[in-house]
RNA sequence: UGGGGGAUCGUCUAGCGGUAGGACGCAUGACUCUGGAUCAUGCUACGGGGGUUCGAAUCCUCCUCCCCCAGCCA
């Protein structure tokens, strides 16, 4: 390539918005907004696109509100808001005083339906849902006009105050548009724009009987907020001519739409349904379970708004249906963790070593480096003594090739430590299960170093057994087994893939002193082991840590490809 | 047999008429007191056929495949 620096990344809806920008056409200015139905909690699907929409606004000095389209009451709740609103603050995200509510704009909205009735382009039908449904024809076909569709403005025009007064019952009338039954785009066969909806609004209260429809109230709402870019994801190609319809019979600002492919990633699901089916039917513990895909979820996991923001980035924007491997996610988290998290020593399933030749009383304070990516980070003390614990995978009583861990007559480095050499190996009489190893240590070589300059390749975690503190750890892995779960057999549902192994929980792990009183918003790289974080759950008497993402294991990838070989 | 979109390494994505680049992933090696990190090297990609052109992933054309739409959901 070039010497040149590399082009800055860019994407297609940024070259629209530059050439916007060249051309002046909306006055330099750069609207964006993020408009989230309050009915569930956002994803990392929606993450996506609040990096996008706030970040644009960002680059181009532009402003991004958020507004939340809340025109079906009885699908959301207040609670959904709020949790959004954290989210987007969390991935450090501010609207300042620009925060709105479809809900906001009802009166004006009701008052634009009342300008279209007088316009003889909406009109009331009484047909009931079914008969609609009959009478928009199919894919293939034209649909027929309903019979109410000529009714006079002045009919439509005191029906449509007599649905807002609350004069009908539900489902009894809705407001169309009067556009083309016969349009190719289903969406344009007079598409409903009130119904009636005696149901109580989380904002309005009892205040509103009818309600608009999503296709009625976006366009408007962004034409309201005078958006510029009104970015959105591709199922909604087909909708801009309707909207574009209602703006120019309204003869109002008119917002440029730009569509975009929304994010799939492998081993998960990204429908609010089936996240939703998911807590619900127990699969997992909530919506911030630390398995799901929801930005509560990645937080509760341990995962960082700065990893989150770079997989935004990474990913790209582009109109191509995709699915993104969750192994890029994973790297984004291990990048920012690596540079970040302190180090520690934590075992996670105890093997108890007593070291003989070291002085029953004695306890030393090894120094421990924090970070080796970040010298600034310091050192600590951590406690040695005669008794100790290493990861029951470190040892192995036969040991395959290419092992340099624990195993009868080994020596390896345990770390910051000494270098120990295993010289007995005690099972329990019944089962033969290894409780103990007994080893002896080389005085010589405290801190990790032997004078001699002789070579250990394996260095261990450990902690002090007398020392250490106890805690709960949560392993989890991807929730479901196939990359993509929606891969199922005939009548089968994506349930079916949920992966049995996505939460293993570890008892009685034994972490180094320094961890007590680790708080929730703590990041750990426990060493050889992967990111941890404390989970709400931890009380003063119970450190409970999540892991966020294992390290890389060379070694699990070796032992594989062993016993592939021996297999052929 | 309607309408609207989309096809570039395994995956995401650049490329916008000048001979396919990056990231993740994978593989091999170096280094290492984390089998981490880091570094180095490598990895069968332009859906297919015609055409235009000195030259096509880029332009034209035909075809194939994939996705979305028949809520009084968003």
């Amino acid at each position: 390539m070039a010497l040149t620096d590399p082009a800055p990344p860019t994407h297609f809806i940024k070259r629209i918005i530059e050439e916007d920008l060249k051309t002046n056409k909306y006055d330099g200015r750069v609207m964006t907004r993020f408009p989230p139905e309050p009915n569930g909690y956002l994803h990392i699907g929606h993450a996506k696109s609040i990096c996008l929409n706030f970040g644009l606004a960002e680059t181009y000095g532009g402003l991004c509100n958020l507004r939340f389209d809340d025109t079906n009451p009885t699908k959301e709740e207040f609670e959904y808001v709020e949790s959004i609103k954290e989210d987007v603050h969390w991935l450090g995200f501010d609207w300042d005083d620009r925060l709105y509510y479809a809900s906001d704009y009802f009166e004006q909205l009701f008052d634009y339906a009342v300008q279209l009735i007088k316009k003889g382009k909406a009109y009331v039908d009484s047909l009931s849902a079914e008969e609609i449904k009959e009478y928009r024809g199919t894919l293939t076909e034209a649909g027929k006009e309903s019979p109410y569709r000529n009714r006079s403005i002045e009919e439509n025009l005191d029906l449509f105050r007599r649905m807002r007064a609350g004069e009908f019952q539900d489902g009894t009338h809705v407001l169309r548009a009067k556009i083309d039954m016969a349009s190719g785009n289903l969406n344009m066969r007079d598409p409903v724009m009130y119904r009636i909806l005696h149901a109580e609004h989380h904002r309005t209260g009892n205040k509103w009987c009818i309600y608009p429809m999503y296709d009625w109230a976006h366009g408007l709402c962004d034409s309201i907020e005078k958006i510029t870019h009104s970015i959105c994801t591709l199922e909604f190609e087909d909708h801009r001519p309707l909207y574009d319809w209602f703006l120019e019979e309204l003869g109002v600002y008119q917002p440029q739409q730009i569509e975009f492919a929304r994010l799939n990633l492998t081993h998960t699901v990204m429908s609010k349904r089936k996240l939703l089916r998911l807590v619900e039917e127990g699969y997992v513990r909530g919506w911030d379970d630390p398995r799901m895909p929801t930005i509560s979820g990645l937080r509760r996991r341990g995962y960082t708004p700065e990893a989150v923001k770079d997989f935004s980035e990474r990913i790209g924007v582009a109109k191509k249906d995709s699915m993104v491997d969750i192994k890029l996610l994973e790297w984004c988290i291990r990048e920012d963790l690596n540079k970040h998290a302190p180090r520690v020593m934590g075992v996670l399933r105890p093997l108890r070593v007593v070291i003989e030749n070291y002085p029953e009383d004695q306890v030393e304070e090894l120094e421990a480096i924090n970070n080796p990516e970040n010298p600034t980070m310091g050192t600590r003390m951590v406690p040695f003594s005669r008794v100790l614990y290493v990861e029951r995978d470190d040892f192995r009583e036969d040991p395959p090739k290419k092992w340099f861990r624990l195993a009868p007559g080994r020596e390896v480095r345990l770390r910051y430590g000494y270098y120990i050499t295993c010289v007995d190996v005690v099972k329990d009489k019944k089962t033969g299960e290894v409780v103990e190893l007994r080893c002896t240590y080389d005085p010589a070589t405290k801190g990790g170093w032997s004078p001699d300059g002789r070579k250990v390749r394996g260095t261990l975690h450990w902690v002090s057994a007398g020392h250490a503190i106890e805690a709960e750890v949560r392993l989890y892995d991807h929730l479901f087994l196939k990359a993509n779960p929606e891969e199922v057999e005939e009548g089968g549902d994506f349930k079916s893939n949920v992966s049995p192994n996505s939460l293993e929980v570890l008892q009685s792990c034994r972490l180094e002193p320094s961890l007590a009183g680790a708080t929730p918003k703590s990041r750990y790289q426990f060493e050889r082991l992967g990111y941890f974080c404390p989970d709400p759950d931890s009380s003063v008497s119970k450190l409970v840590f999540n892991r966020t993402v294992t390290l890389r294991d060379t070694w699990a990838k070796i032992e594989k490809k062993m016993k592939e070989e021996i297999k052929q």
